[in-house]
DNA sequence: TATGAATGAGGATTCATTCAT
DNA sequence: AATGAATGAATCCTCATTCAT
């Protein structure tokens, strides 16, 4: 039961000491002592933040997620609609912070408990929605709804496609690799399009 | 004499076993007690068959995995070269054997093991190869090399990437919109390649 | 339970396999499956024949006793009465059947179990004695009972002490130095004796 | 704050337990469960102190060692050199705290298996020279070097053997009779010496 | 007689969680 | 707030023993 004068500063300690041994040890074997060592505090300290280990998991997974949206607000805010957009969407997928060894690989881990763990399918559905819902409404200046839900699907499993290559160590998949892939990705949607519509105006 | 040849049957019925226990329970749930449950034999036989837990999930995964290559020699094998074949090749990752759910979600779990097991990794690495060698292979008959390399990574991703979104129990991608989408990046991949080739000649 | 039919062959080769195995892993490690392995039959055989664990161990410890007792019953009857008998029943000891390391081991590892296993205790009660008398006996043509048990009392102790040493692979004394040690001891003894009768003597 | 320093009482806790359940029950029998239960802590708790089964063993075998060793450390410096020293020795091997039921025979339980573990082996090659050079060291004012390391090998034999018996329960050698044997051979030894001397200046 | 499949109990070990200090 | 001792459940694995064939 995660007391009232819990602080922040031992709850982010915690979040970051748990990617970590995610990252190095695989969540299965991510205990709350390992945590706890990490962390450089005793492991009944893990227990009463977070009441229970579920609740740390879940925690860390949405601050995962958290940072994912903070990318995609800067590239909203920080572009001018259409193409350049799209293309800042895209790239929030590839920053720094989201590509780093330690979040690619977490991410992983949790993608593959989110069916086993409704705490984590809640948390799931929102980013999964997200990111269609942001690239279809960057994606409708330049073309039709229905082809912007298609290019937004596809691009959307390009990148997971993506995160998933690189989160393997023999992935040989670098992180400038993957984005130049997924741009590739939209360059190919577009110019069919352009080649349809091209093809209809013959 | 007891019965002669309860090996073999015995470690298919524990691999069939296995891999529905992780798509019910998730692969960290899965325990040999319950695979032995699942099963219908005692817990005890399970480590008898397999040695240890490691073994079985190795065991397991290679089942996925020599399933997978099972269906891209049955494309290369029952198709004509070029066009055809990259196509039975992509058909193969969403043929029946691959795409019902247990299979897909086991898939994932495993994947989410593979930097942490080596055992996982080793078979890891050959089946993402394999992948890659087929459609590089079978593209090259119809671009230069360097092309084919580059749509058949593309590919490659691109069918990771709905698999993974498949395996999302949330995802509402089903099997044949995860073909097409496949398809549709093909397509569009080529038609790049047919207005290369035609701003080249102008 | 121990069948009619059972056949004095298969209990000799399980006997002896119970005491490589006993050598080469220690009697903790020394389990039915192991025994039945190294004697190339299928594990059920083994509880077959002797009906039980305790009872396999029983008859091995047992067939280690009769075999020193055959050496005893050699070393009284091929020998004058008097010294010449006194030595050989040391002799006996460190006969070839006694001296090897599978017997060296396999008597230690009995014996750490004595205290533990009644049907143990009960063949050991037998062995110790039998050597005593067997000792004293000899002795007594030699110098009055009280010294004779004295005598046979020390020797003993002495045996033991050199089956000890001998059986850890780490003691460096070899049988003969051992042997060489019980016959100076009993040197020691009667020279002793010899003083004591030349000091009342004089 | 919880207790501090429970750590180096725990672990003696467990050390006395262990000595206690194996002279009870036998090391075969010596599980971590009834270690614990005798110690009046939970079972989980006494792998946590020692890591694993063999630390503990190999711990207690240790704490054994180390109370001999002190033994000899008492009787090297409270007595003068030459033959008290001598007495000294062998009497420390039978003094109160090496004499008990619980140590002599877990002693043999340990011996038994120190062929088979090679931490135990490593801590019994210490112990076994060491007896032998303090009573080298101690017989070298009496006699010349060759004699008294003959002299301490066969004393160390004597010893070993009279704990030996004393082990068994049936044995019927108590602690007294055993050290007035041991001196009794020491006597004999030296007797022996003076009568080649004796004979030599004949 | 012999096999080896099968069981189920038992043991070592790990871990989330609780709690006294 | 923090510690780390303690618990007890859960899990993997081994093994003696039984039994159908």
């Amino acid at each position: 039961m995660p007391k009232k004068g819990m602080e922040a500063i031992r709850q982010q300690q915690l979040i970051e000491a748990t990617l970590q041994v995610i990252h190095d040890q695989g969540l299965q074997a991510t205990t709350l002592g390992r945590v706890g060592q990490r962390a450089g505090i005793s492991p009944g300290l893990v227990s009463h933040y977070f009441g229970d280990k579920g609740h740390l998991l879940a925690a860390t997974y949405l601050y995962l997620v958290r940072s994912l949206e903070q990318e995609y607000r800067k590239a909203r805010h920080g572009t001018a609609a259409g193409l350049p957009r799209v293309r800042a969407i895209i790239d929030a997928n590839f920053a720094a912070s989201q590509s780093d060894e330690v979040t690619v690989s977490s991410w992983l881990s949790f993608y593959a408990q989110v069916n086993h763990v409704p705490a984590l399918a809640r948390i799931q559905r929102v980013v999964t929605r997200r990111l269609g819902s942001n690239l279809t409404h960057a994606l409708s200046t330049l073309m039709p709804r229905d082809h912007a839900l298609h290019v937004a699907e596809g691009l959307g499993v390009m990148i997971d496609g993506l995160w998933l290559r690189a989160s393997l160590r023999t992935g040989g998949l670098d992180v400038d690799a993957a984005r130049a892939m997924a741009h590739d990705y939209l360059d190919s949607q577009l110019q069919m399009l352009t080649g349809d519509r091209y093809d209809q105006s013959a």
